[in-house]
RNA sequence: GGAGGGAUGGCCGAGAGGCUUAAGGCGGCGGUCUUGAAAACCGCUGAAGGUUCACGCCUUCCGUGGGUUCAAAUCCUACUCCCUCCGCCA
């Protein structure tokens, strides 16, 4: 949710970052909606200060014995008058509540404009693209060869985009989710926390997952739990409706969790290897930040993800995402794309977004200032790494002419001491 | 799943239809005293919203939602969460 002061008295600056992100949006609807809002909320407290009165002085006099029958009978006819107030006011209320729910974040000013992925801008690569004397294929077909990656049978256990790991895929998988979380832990920082896999709506919406994109979520029957599509989620709102001092921030998390989409939007696109998952593992970074610091954070966030592939000595680059194709939530957010071989192309490994206090907002997280005031907080999270994507990537780079995988010398202690894949 | 008990400010805890504007204590902040500190004493000390240039004023909030009543922290009702016991279970 984006300040609603700002709505009220600068709805121009609101309209102009809603274009840049090419969004439309019925902006004179919303601000009248807010007028009556707050014309309303006059009106019925100033019949409840009535209330209020005459209910003291009632209470005064039947102390003395007399029974003023008129004087209730008035009360009582304000009390209608206060409920009819109340009522009116709680629809407009709603139609205001659900409209600020839906209008995406500012875009920071140093976010380049563009309507789509063409027009992000490179802002670092690191590394260079590998060479190699034979042909690289891609991770499906490695996968398979090497039995290590099974989609046909995933396919028949549940369905399309789900896959069964084997041996040293799923080996692989579980070390580099312990490599992750013991870098980000032992070395930059982080304190590790295991939250719930499924949310409740509250939880979605204080992210802003909810109410915009319900579509893409897994939502369980019977119940109102929706099964998380990042750890963001339950992780961000550690802290929903609690103040934090000053003096504790940042407070920075890193969580291993399972991620479900449904990846409506996206039919026949990716259908093949692991790039595009109905389930996928994910270590995901999230910081809880002093206002004043947060972009810095967001630096140093991005630098924390980008640290697992210079670790894996992999070759990527980073993007600065345009206006056109940032998130819904975020104010400013960098992709960290790696490259594969055996698809030639970067495909984006992490993304790193500072949400300022639209999230914060949402789920009332704020922090106590040294003068005792009370303000947001700016949230922030970034994948550290996708371990799915990650997989691929050291599949595809590390792949030898003999058709195996060379180990990442980080990710032995964690592969019980084997070189490679598989080992001789 | 069954049976009981509970949820009140940062924390503990009273309050059982209108003298609640929520007692009292702890903690925190400020002051008096002191060379300094402690102790003692005095004062202040929740959140959200509306309004105001501002001081302030007003409204709402006692787990959540409904209801009864002229009037609800207090009565009724449903739900959520926590505790105790029983059953089942990794």
């Amino acid at each position: 949710m984006i300040d609603p002061k700002l709505i009220r008295e600068n709805i121009g600056i609101v309209e102009e970052s809603l274009k840049k992100r090419g969004a439309a949006f019925d902006t004179g609807r919303l601000v009248s909606l807010d007028e009556k809002r707050r014309k309303l909320i006059q009106e019925s407290e100033k019949l409840k200060n009535e209330k209020n009165a005459l209910s003291d002085e009632i209470a005064k006099s039947r102390k003395t014995g007399a029974t003023p029958a008129e004087k209730i009978e008035h009360l009582k006819a304000l009390g209608k008058k206060i409920s009819s107030s109340e009522e009116e006011l709680k629809v407009i209320e709603k139609g205001w509540e659900d409209m600020t729910l839906v209008i995406p974040n500012l875009p920071h000013e140093s976010v380049p404009i563009g309507n789509g992925d063409e027009d992000n801008k490179v802002v670092k690569t690191w590394g260079e693209k590998p060479s190699y004397d034979f042909e690289p294929i891609p991770h499906w077909d490695l996968g398979e060869k090497l039995d290590i990656l099974d989609f046909k049978r995933a396919a028949k256990i549940t369905g399309s985009r789900f896959t069964l790991y084997k041996s040293y895929g799923a080996l692989l998988e579980r070390s580099l989710i312990n490599f992750m979380l013991d870098l980000h832990t032992r070395e930059h920082g982080y304190t590790e926390v295991l939250p719930p896999f499924m949310v409740n709506r509250e939880s979605m919406t204080g992210t802003g997952q909810l109410p915009k994109f319900e579509e893409e979520l897994f939502r369980l029957e019977g119940l109102d739990y929706f099964l998380i599509p990042t750890a963001e989620v339950p992780v961000t709102n550690i802290y929903s409706n609690e103040i934090l001092k000053e003096e504790e921030l940042p407070i920075k998390f890193v969580a291993y969790t399972p991620c479900f989409r449904k990846e409506a939007g996206a039919h026949g696109k990716d259908t093949r290897g692991l790039t595009r998952q109905h389930q996928f593992n994910k270590v995901e970074l999230v910081k809880f930040a002093h206002p004043d610091n947060s972009y810095n954070e967001l630096e140093g966030l991005l630098l924390d993800a980008e640290d697992v592939l210079k670790k894996l000595n992999i070759h990527y680059r980073v993007s600065l995402l345009c206006t056109g194709d940032i998130g819904f939530s975020s104010a400013k957010t960098y992709d960290i794309e790696v490259w594969l071989p055996g698809q030639n192309i970067y495909r984006e490994i992490s993304s790193c977004s500072n949400f300022e206090s639209f999230q914060a907002r949402r789920a009332k997280i704020r922090y106590r200032k040294s003068n005792g005031k009370i303000d947001l907080l700016h949230t922030l999270n970034g994948s550290g790494l996708a371990i799915g994507r990650t997989v691929m990537a050291v599949m595809e780079n590390f792949q030898t002419k003999d058709g195996f995988i060379t180990v990442p010398e980080v990710l032995r202690p964690y592969m019980h001491g084997i070189t490679r894949i598989p080992p001789d």
